[in-house]
DNA sequence: CCTCTAACTTTGTACGGACATATTGCCTCA
DNA sequence: TGAGGCAATATGTCCGTACAAAGTTAGAGG
């Protein structure tokens, strides 16, 4: 004989099959806690629980004073990248040294402003810097990072002590990171990537290409070149819950 | 005059507080529900609603008889990987076509092992494929696909219809995937390979290492090699709420 | 000294009640 | 008719209590 299910639990599989099959549909108003009292015979505490769970599935929104309405026919799944910080995103970053190569301002040209969602035309500053193992140790990586104009007085202070940029410009404009993207791609090396990674212009790399975005668009956007047999990346994704 | 906040939103805050200045120290356990009524006055209702912030905050964990320790210094900000569906992460398997090449039951190597996450010397089921955008059309991938013996039965039904065969494995053993990790990297392709992407030995490839793991451990692993020019990867994590 | 058991501790589940606060809608009055 | 206010409703916060289940620890017995 199996153990039994919690109350809540219980209460929980009937509440979310509703809403699966429809039976509460979406944008519509769930029963009140009291209904849901009487009907399974439960405490307020124990419908209040399997309620929780339902929001926590993300299936149903809760206001104080109006009730629970339907905001999704299943539960939403969640993969969480288990790296709980964006610095994992550039994962040794925290622990290589930063050579900072040149700071300028360029203009945009069409192919690099899709990439960075920038104007054509328009300027930015970029930063060129190299990452390394050690102070004078071999290059990892070859870094060109573009920040909009709008975060000009911080470019000044970036630094090699000032990594990663990312934390530094959100945290300085008090403009909090929303999303980050992520491409990875190989790519043949042009002469500058070729010539700070001593490889022989055409070799291919690997690109990583990370867009940092804040509210008022982007904060940074970075391409990082490797030599592609010395490129690894990880990533997990755990289902929270 | 501010509207006073809730007990336990107080109480949460002194205790996240004490988290993060490390008065309650990184693996170490927090003060019994009891103790913390005893503090704060409170009753062990709104003690629990605080600590059950600081579980969602995921500075927290907690265990039905062992109590409560402290597993983060800061709240996790996490960033959820926007695609909803693992199908994402092998991004355009659903739009290729698979064909397969042979299935056969091979001896994990030392090499292997570590990555699959198998017992060296084990014997595992190898499914060997190669991803096409169109039938009859250019290689975009080789793929080898390690799956273990106890999901056998399954191994025979694997086809070019069954994709992605993770997917099918999962639902047919009825054993939900809790966890993917995802290696890319670069790295000279063997004979076998190079034979298969049509390119010659030692050529740089680009290889992505996916780990599909259930309770019961892993269910598929799959090795996916591309030619490195070719190899685009896109990926957008969004912070939640 | 090791092992198994029993007692104790700690969190999980569940009930009851009470009042607070946000929202909605009706009803009255200008 | 429109605005304001009141009443009804629904969820949020908080208290007390009780027992269940999992984990830990100390002690008895070999």
């Amino acid at each position: 004989m199996a153990i039994e299910e919690p109350r809540y639990r219980q209460i929980l599989n009937v509440l979310s099959h509703r809403v699966e099959t429809g039976q509460y549909p979406l944008e519509e108003r769930l029963p009140t806690e009291s209904d849901l009292c009487g009907e399974f015979g439960a405490s307020r505490f124990t419908v209040r629980e399997a309620l929780r769970r339902l929001v926590d599935d993300g299936m149903v929104q809760r206001r104080k004073g109006a009730g629970s309405i339907v905001v999704a026919t299943k539960p939403a799944t969640r993969y969480v990248h288990s790296l709980s910080s964006l610095a994992d995103l550039s994962q040794f970053a925290l622990n290589t040294h930063y050579d900072l190569v040149k700071r300028e301002r360029v203009r945009i040209d069409a192919d690099r402003a899709g990439a960075i969602r920038a104007k054509p035309g328009s300027t930015w500053w970029r930063v060129r810097g190299l990452r390394r193992g050690r102070p004078g140790g071999s290059v990892l990586c070859y870094v060109h990072s573009y920040i909009p104009l709008r975060l000009s007085r911080f470019v000044g202070q970036l630094d090699a002590d000032i990594v990663p940029f990312h934390a530094y410009l959100s945290r300085r404009a008090d403009e909090a990171i929303v999303e980050v993207e992520q491409e990875l791609y190989g790519e043949p090396m042009n002469k500058d990537v070729a010539a700070h990674l001593r490889q022989k212009t055409g070799t291919i790399s690997l690109c990583a290409l990370r867009r940092y975005t804040g509210r008022k668009g982007t904060i940074i956007a970075s391409y990082n070149w490797h030599v592609a047999q010395d490129f690894h990346y990880r990533m997990k994704l755990s289902r929270n819950s």
